[in-house]
RNA sequence: GCGAGUGUGGCGGAAUUGGUAGACGCGCUAGACUUAUGAUCUAGUGUCCUAGACGUGGGGGUUCGAGUCCCUUCACUCGCACCA
């Protein structure tokens, strides 16, 4: 008779391999079909939300790694608030104004874009961007993400505008917005202002000029001169023509700087007796320049003398104020600055640093304005030799030569462009102390990891105003009325309604499409002027404007949604972005920071820590990865990484996953494979009723559930990931089912002690399958779908709870089964010895005999025989003192010696039992599988 | 350049307050089993030729003792834009 058929073997039509890339789309679309996402929030309590609020990918471009570490990351969360009984609501967004795409479209346009209408262009943008929040969309829900996938937010949806729109009226209502100057790069030939991106680094030829500031009279004493000495600042630049715009001179604080007297010179502009200032390091080099033959250093000092000194304009009756920054070197120059803030990114900080004025002497088509004295209406081009004559006719040029440089061009036309101080709206950061709350706000913010609050501090602590108008077309209109006579900004109630309805039906176009008297009322009059003539603002918002008043657009708006949010999960390079506009916003208008909880993730680098980029070739494509391996496992990296720093993938990394995921999956397989003939709702065994091993497994669940929930509750998914793995290899696998094998395979199929092992076996594959399913939750829905029916089982196992942890008095067991464990590490090494030796191959096919202390002795009992616990035919005891030629433990308390069994092997079972052959009617097996077949 | 962060085996990651570095797992190498079988179990595995020595990016320092504290240096990542 083969008995092979009479062993309960597992069975299971739960597929060993997973076969990922082509199981999971079709899950996908059950959980469509079964709005699985809608189910799993039924079940919760709409009392008690946690809301994570998205922020927006920007709608261009395909989905790359980082994407899929965040929308994995934000879905991990969720599913595992939901899990714990939260309302968890998740409304995923789009960023879809801003410059990228409007390029993207110029691109595409090419020269038609010049003929067409803003709204015209608009149009276009909005086509763009529906098309990429399509395709991101669907890269996004292919991994796996939990969501209103098909009802998310997008800034460019009408009643978004609107929103936005509503959000910046309430900074023109509270005065927290004003209009200021501030240099851009811009195109005297487009007549517009440029991006960076939109700027293309060229050589050209300028014209490098040395020119004396001479010092006013008031000052020279501390320097130890007299009133009628004659002594001057000397500063280089490359740009003349800027000259009309210089209100300062910069020097740096920690460098040297030396007063010399000329003595001999042939330079026509210099006289000897007269008095520079220049960078005593760099005076070697300037004396050749200047054709100053000799001179003495007078005077030596730092830069911080000079500050607050005043200088006389070159060419015109005007103080040049004496200034610190840091931007100052020795490279080029004198080591004084020419400083003028409206043509410069550094002169202009280091201008409002110093109050002095935003000077713009020049128009939009590259002209001095009218009022610029000498050189009125002048074309700057044709002006900047003009100023050089000047200089050298009236005595302050010292020297001039051309340069060959590298210089911005304007990428449409390829002319040199320039720095310009255009008129910009701005967010006032000391209006209504916005700096001030806002660092206050931050406190209360639990950030993750800890450095973030600093890192964002820093960034509050010294940034400038935030400069919130744009020059652009794809965006929300800064929709405000001006007096054309004295510019006023012309708003109230009445107008912002108007404004706001038009765009929540046409959306912000209407700004661009709709005649004034549409929005404003008849009658209407400037409040400072009385003015009746008005025009529109035509610039746009900053985009992170629009992200940043999601809190408002989506959260207060939607019925689901709660306000503030819970958390906030982004790259740590948000700190800047999104986290940091989002709070300017929030706290601008509200008070209040937008979120409670700020979550940071780091930045996915290769195997080596380095940027993916595409001259290396270094990138990985996640759908590479889905359609190899499967999302899964792009879900498991996310949750084996510590993603607070950098993460690194390689090839290397993800095998390394995959052999993990298997390991997993295959222990759920045999799980299940041996829950066929189980039914939870009769055969379910009371924990006091069931074997001490089944018992004890169970409480070594309850600790990694314990661990795992702590885990998940600091977002620590490596240690939920290191946790549950190890369970599954070093608790199951090579342990507690490799003992089971037999009671689970021999025993009758309703024997206490086979339901006993099922009834754990149950109870964990059901509350592991729980527990993964928010990292894993492809396998884990897989699996729950396996789990033997009961009254209790849920439609998929995303409508569970997490199981509570089960706190069992069971302590002397859970002690007995320690000491066991601890001898059976040093029989399993005396069993390998054994077998390297040959004395036996299979260690059913031997006898131990164990010597220890009485003690240990006494514990080494198990329900089912301690030889099954040590996987052996016969275990023995014998007193340690008399064991020779044995294996002994290092700290020398424990012995085991390993013979070859006497005994014949069961047929069935294995084992070698002395009790094989006592059944008249089944020879060949032992008492107990007679017992079990009969 | 400035601000922030990170450097531990082939890989993921451990190391309470300064106290045996590399736990645990993967991988790899051997072996066992053929009743989880494209599975499972067991043992070994930082480096150097052994005794022994050396090892937490490099170099200094504090200390009886340093991955951990201090100084310095290097590498990498993020931020400093009309840029999401």
């Amino acid at each position: 008779m083969d008995y092979k058929d009479t062993l309960n073997l597992p069975q299971t039509d739960f597929p060993m391999k997973a076969s990922l890339s082509v199981k999971e789309p079709e899950r996908l679309k059950k959980w469509a079909d079964e709005k699985a996402y809608e189910k799993m929030l039924s079940v919760r309590d709409r009392n008690n939300p946690y809301i994570l609020h998205d922020g927006p990918p920007y709608a261009n471009g395909d989905i790359h790694i980082g994407h899929a570490l965040n929308k994995i990351l934000k879905d991990i969360i969720i599913k595992t608030k939901a899990l714990e009984g939260f309302y968890t609501p998740y409304v995923p967004g789009w960023d879809c104004h801003g410059l990228p795409i409007e390029l993207q479209v110029d691109k595409k346009l090419g020269s038609k874009k010049a003929e067409m209408s803003k709204s015209e262009i608009r149009k276009e943008c909005r086509k763009y961007a529906d098309k990429f929040i399509d395709n991101q969309r669907q890269g996004f829900i292919r991994l796996g993400g939990f969501g209103d996938w098909y009802n998310p937010y997008i800034t460019m949806d009408y009643k978004y505008e609107a929103k936005t729109l509503q959000e910046l009226y309430r900074f023109f209502d509270n005065g927290g917005v004003f209009k200021g100057l501030k240099p851009v790069y811009w195109c005297t030939s487009c007549v517009t202002a440029l991006a960076e991106a939109e700027v293309e680094y060229d050589n050209h030829t300028s014209t490098s000029v040395f020119v004396k500031f001479p010092m006013k009279d008031a000052f020279k004493a501390k320097f130890g001169l007299k009133e009628s000495d004659r002594v001057s600042a000397v500063i280089w630049t490359t740009t003349p023509w800027t000259l009309p715009a210089n209100l300062g001179i910069c020097a740096n604080a920690e460098l040297e700087y030396s007063i010399v007297k000329v003595t001999d010179t042939c330079n026509k502009n210099l006289a000897a007796g007269e008095y520079l200032i220049l960078a005593t390091e760099l005076i070697k080099n300037l004396a050749e320049t200047f054709h100053m033959h000799a001179y003495d250093s007078v005077k030596t000092f730092f830069g911080t003398e000079l500050e607050m000194v005043e200088f006389k304009h070159a060419f015109y009756d005007r103080v040049s104020l004496g200034i610190l920054g840091d931007h100052v070197t020795l490279e080029a120059g004198t080591g004084l600055v020419h400083t003028a803030p409206g043509h410069g990114q550094e002169d202009y900080e280091v201008g409002l640093k110093y109050g002095l004025e935003i000077l713009n002497p020049v128009d939009d088509h590259g002209r001095y304005k009218r009022n610029v004295e000498l050189f009125a209406e002048e074309s700057i081009y044709k002006a900047g030799p003009k100023i050089v004559e000047l200089m050298d006719e009236q005595g302050s040029l010292l020297s001039h030569s051309d340069i060959s440089h590298s210089y911005p061009h304007c990428w449409r036309c390829s002319k040199p462009v320039i720095f310009r101080a255009t008129p910009q709206w701005f967010i006032g950061m000391e209006n209504n102390d916005l700096r001030k709350n806002v660092l206050s706000e931050l406190k209360k913010v639990r950030w993750t990891p800890a450095w973030g609050e600093n890192r964002i501090t820093a960034m509050i602590e010294n940034r400038p105003d935030w400069c919130i108008s744009r020059q652009r077309s794809w965006g929300v209109p800064i929709a405000v009325f001006l007096c054309e006579d004295c510019d006023e900004v012309v708003t109230n109630h009445d107008i912002q309604e108007r404004v706001l309805a038009a765009f929540r039906e046409h959306g912000a176009d209407a700004w661009f499409d709709m005649d004034n008297s549409a929005f404003i009322p008849e009658g209407t009059k400037c409040p400072k002027c009385g003015g009746t003539h008005f025009k529109k603002e035509t610039d746009i918002l900053d985009v992170w404007f629009d992200s940043g008043t999601s809190h408002a657009a989506v959260l207060e708006e939607r019925p689901e949604l709660s306000w503030p949010a819970n958390m906030y999960l982004e790259g740590s390079d948000q700190h800047r972005g999104w986290f940091h506009s989002s709070i300017l916003e929030s706290v601008g208008t509200r008070g209040v920071a937008p979120y409670k909880e700020v979550l940071t993730h780091g930045f996915v680098v290769d195997g080596k820590g380095r940027k993916m980029s595409k001259s290396l070739g270094n990138g990985v494509d996640p759908k590479e990865i889905i359609n190899k391996y499967g999302a899964e496992i792009l879900r498991l990296w996310v949750a084996a990484e510590d993603f607070t720093e950098d993460v690194r993938i390689s090839d290397d990394i993800i095998s390394r996953l995959v052999e993990s995921y298997r390991k997993i999956r295959n222990t759920a397989r045999y799980l299940l494979g041996n829950l066929y003939d189980f039914n939870p709702d009769t055969d379910m065994v009371d924990f006091k009723d069931m074997l001490d091993l089944d018992r004890f497994a169970l409480v070594r669940w309850q600790t990694v559930k314990k661990r795992i929930y702590e885990a998940y509750d600091k977002y620590q998914l490596h240690v939920f990931y290191h946790s549950f793995l190890n369970f599954c290899i070093g608790d199951l696998s090579s342990f507690y089912l490799d003992i089971l094998k037999d009671r689970l395979y021999a025993y009758k199929p309703d024997s206490r002690e086979r339901r006993s092992a099922q009834t754990a076996l149950y109870t964990i594959v059901k509350e592991m399958s729980i527990v993964m399913a928010p990292v894993l939750c492809f396998t884990a829905d897989e699996i729950y779908e396996y789990i033997p029916s009961s009254k209790e089982k849920k439609e998929n196992v995303f409508m569970e709870m997490f199981a509570s942890v089960t706190e069992y008095k069971d302590e002397a067991n859970t002690a007995k089964w320690q000491k066991i464990l601890e001898v059976r590490k040093e029989a399993t090494k005396a069993l390998e010895l054994a077998r390297a030796a040959k004395i036996i191959g299979h260690p059913l096919d031997a006898d131990i005999i164990i010597g220890s202390d009485e003690e240990t002795a006494k514990a080494l009992k198990a329900d089912e025989g301690i030889e099954r616990i040590f996987i052996v035919s016969e275990v023995k005891f014998a007193d340690m003192n008399s064991m020779t030629d044995c294996h002994t433990s290092e700290d020398g308390k424990i012995k085991v010696k390993v013979t070859p069994s006497a005994n014949t092997k069961c047929e069935r079972c294995w084992t070698k039992s002395a009790s094989v052959g006592h059944s008249a009617e089944h020879p060949t097996l032992c008492t107990r599988c007679a017992g079990a077949i009969a």
